[in-house]
DNA sequence: CGACCGTGAGTCGTCTGATGACTTTGCTTC
DNA sequence: GAAGCAAAGTCATCAGACGACTCACGGTCG
């Protein structure tokens, strides 16, 4: 086993026998190399390998932290590299997130009060009043979230956040065809929401299955390329 | 922005705009510190970083590679991680297994073929015959990944297959119940196989949501420790 | 002519030492 | 008592050196 695997392991062996708990600080890089055995440098790549993977979170100048260990935690590190994925592949991510969004559908209509339905709402009336597409996707993007949150759970609710991102990269709506298809989505939109409004399961979740479809169908006809943001310097 | 981020987000941005391809070698870590102006170690962080991620493969003496970059790729970063999300978050978990499995088993039953339908009896049989609850649990796992493998979905099986790790990490079937639930658990494998090979999707789907449910429910009432396995070296 | 083997260049893996940057703490000072 | 300062602790980064492994090339032997 190399350096940083054992690195690697170790760490995440005190972590799952709880000698580290969640939240806590992790011994300074000089101990933990004594006990594991390997350089500073070896150790510092398996602490990096963590930190990506939503483990642990090294603070300059503070120490290093293991994270809340919550599932969306976890589920978080998948942003940065589905966007990787061609699209071939993305289209299985597509029935995923299909059946995952009637789920949540459902679960929202069988739960919602009063003040998430007109949060809900509100949203949607942002959302047509808008002309800025990035503004609309946006919008969009917290319509769903705010259903995934209703629906109660909270890793299900991350995962399809991360799908989602990787959707709206492709931005769709700023396509020649994009006010068109602006005005098909803000009617599905308002069918998901009124489904749930009205405590109906099984309209929700069909309704949003439709629409997952939807996008899907577009982004099959269309395929633009990848708009890469560097906006993060 | 650090040197490390600065290597990670420059490394991804070639992956990401195609100038470095699924497959490919990446350039000598040398070109690349040149390239990115950062130091060895600091480039071998971010390495280790996307490789944990599942995106690259360094192999010793040859070089690093760009992964295939298909979902299964990404999606099975998790498996490692997963593993240490505390038993409460775990539950959530069981609600997207739940929804998802139910999906794979109507995929699988309406599209399975004679011989698909034959591997998963033989499955069975081998399970109700062997008393070695470590053997049971990995033809368990086997009959579990065939069925996703039959859905269709490789990214969808992936995925699955990290949840069910997860879940087999607690290994129910060596507590004083086990004989008694793995006759259960038998019985709910005859009758989603059955189900599948009477193409009855609505049937295969009931029944693949009853036994995860029903492993959710002895994983409430019994709770047991997570066993560590060091058999990784 | 083909198969085998050794050799060397190329590449990743690891260690060591030193320096810089940042956070936190505790003390000093007003 | 509060504000500012100093020092210790910790992570971040760099540089250089050596080891381990892979692979292709060329030579050798059958």
């Amino acid at each position: 086993m190399s350096a940083v695997d054992k690195a690697f392991h170790g760490l995440r062996h005190m972590i799952a026998t709880g000698r580290l708990g969640a939240g806590e600080r992790i011994p300074p890089e000089g101990e933990l190399c004594e006990e594991l055995g390997v350089s500073r440098g070896s150790l510092r790549e398996a602490v990096r390998m963590l930190a990506a993977l939503g483990v642990i979170e090294p603070r300059h100048g503070s120490g290093t932290y293991v994270s809340q260990l919550r599932p969306e935690d976890v589920i978080g590190s998948l942003s940065l590299t589905l966007e990787l994925l061609p699209l071939t592949g993305l289209l299985e991510v597509y029935e995923i997130r299909r059946v995952l969004e009637a789920h949540v559908a459902a679960q929202a209509a069988a739960r919602c009060t009063p003040e998430a339905v007109g949060t809900l709402f509100a949203l949607i009336e942002a959302m047509e009043a808008t002309d800025d597409p990035a503004k609309a996707s946006e919008l969009d993007h917290r319509f769903h979230l705010e259903i995934a949150r209703i629906g109660g759970n909270p890793t299900l609710a991350s995962l399809l956040s991360v799908f989602r991102a990787r959707s709206r990269k492709y931005q769709v709506f700023t396509l020649p065809e994009g006010p068109e298809l602006r005005r098909k989505s803000d009617e599905d939109h308002r069918v998901l929401a009124t489904a749930i409004a009205d405590h109906d399961p099984v309209a929700a979740a069909g309704a949003a299955q439709a629409h997952v479809a939807q996008t899907e169908r577009w982004l099959r006809a269309f395929m633009p390329p990848v708009e890469e943001d560097d906006s993060t310097g």
